[in-house]
DNA sequence: GCCAACGTTGGC
DNA sequence: GCCAACGTTGGC
């Protein structure tokens, strides 16, 4: 069981969109990163932990806990002509692009980049890193376990 | 809107 | 295979 942080702009996709969601499920559609796509192509299992967060809004944070709930598929949008994600290079018959379904587990109260810079525990956290901009990160064990605390206090 | 950091592209 | 130019990300 392993652990990740995904990125989504709120203005996108936001954990309201996921608990509005069917089955409260999304494809994580329109990674073009092949760091982040290899994340999800072979490193994440079914159950893997998810810390959704809010990227490039008035507060960027942590907003929810999810779950990873299907392995990788391709992602229909890289297909799509009218999709901003569209990938003229990529075929039917190989597909370059995949990713995960997402699960809610829980919303929780917004966990600010201030806040988690306060922790020197989390100090190694990827995202936390100067100039780091994977939309998919690993998160140890132990970071996990701060944070799911964290969510866990009053704002 | 700014800008640092980084990934990708494409000419050579 | 190098690397300059360019585009994107994302916090501020």
């Amino acid at each position: 069981m392993r652990y990740w942080l995904m990125k989504s702009e709120p203005a996108e996709f936001s954990i309201d969109d996921l608990a509005a969601a069917p089955g409260q499920t999304t494809a994580w559609f329109g990674v073009r990163n092949y760091q982040a796509r290899n994340f999800m192509r072979d490193d994440m299992r079914l159950g893997d932990g998810v810390l959704f967060y809010h990227s490039s809004c008035p507060e960027p944070g942590v907003a929810g806990i999810a779950e990873v709930s299907r392995l990788a598929y391709p992602d229909d949008t890289q297909f799509d002509r009218d999709s901003p994600y569209f990938d003229p290079k990529s075929t039917r018959d190989a597909p370059r692009w995949l990713h995960v379904d997402v699960r809610l587990v829980r919303k929780t109260r917004l966990i600010g980049l201030a806040e988690l810079r306060g922790h020197r525990e989390l100090a190694d956290m990827v995202i936390l890193r100067r100039g780091n901009r994977l939309s998919i990160t690993p998160i140890t064990p132990a970071q996990w376990k701060l944070i799911l605390r964290l969510a866990e206090r009053k704002a």
